[in-house]
DNA sequence: ACAACTCATCGACGAATGTCAATGGGTCGC
DNA sequence: GCGACCCATTGACATTCGTCGATGAGTTGT
């Protein structure tokens, strides 16, 4: 067979359903939790820099072969984090061939930039 | 003497200095460090309720005394969630008499915001 | 002067996190 | 079919982080 595309990987919705803004009525303890987990994924210096290296690449999609040398760090290391984005839902993951293919999701980085907003 | 009051403790400045917005441009490693220095401190479920209730508190502002119930934890542990929201810049701190006062800076959220949209 | 109060700091501990080398599971070209 | 390639997973390790009890520093009222 010929290029499997499983639908995209669309991932946890988990924000999107989340979330008054923390800043108006007090947030509950549940809608903190998850937004936390969701800010935990960016607030790490390698994760930043692999959604800005994905969102400037050609296509606006990278494969882990693209990110490794970039970053500087070990393959697992760089799946481990890209894993980490996806499942936040703010990298979608698609699997052509040999390639795993990485693409920015902006509507969720606009999400929890709205819910962070004083 | 009366409400020594020193000057309302502003912090490091750090993010206004920093960085270019995580998307466009790809972002240099020494600014992914500073940026994710400032998301890991709103990037705990604790921290965002300390926020929030801060922010919604009387006056738009909070003691530590105000703080503990409501969240559920030990004053010292309280007491080091705000220092790490102080340092960040996301809270400033001000000193009268036995009590300390907690304050949104909201600029600092709306940096932050800022610096995360696509 | 002293006791009561608010808060910060210290030291300790378990849990979570970032990293790597080694391995395994698919996919392509020969 | 086989080796080369891309990537994910596993297991291990050191570091960081969140939490607490105990203590100390500063302020107020008696």
């Amino acid at each position: 067979m010929t290029v499997t595309a499983p639908p995209t990987t669309t991932v946890l919705p988990v924000l999107t359903e989340c979330c008054s803004p923390v800043v108006g009525q007090v947030i509950t303890p549940a809608d903190a939790e998850t937004l936390a987990t969701s800010l935990k994924a960016i607030a790490d210096p390698t994760r930043l820099r692999l959604v800005s290296l994905v969102a400037a690449h050609e296509d606006q999609e990278a494969c882990v072969c693209d990110l490794t040398e970039p970053v500087g760090l070990s393959q697992p290391t760089v799946s481990h984090h890209l894993k980490i984005l996806v499942e936040a839902g703010i990298l979608s993951r698609e699997q052509r061939g040999r390639w795993a293919y990485y693409r920015l999701i902006p509507d969720t980085l606009t999400d929890l930039a709205r819910l962070i907003t004083p």
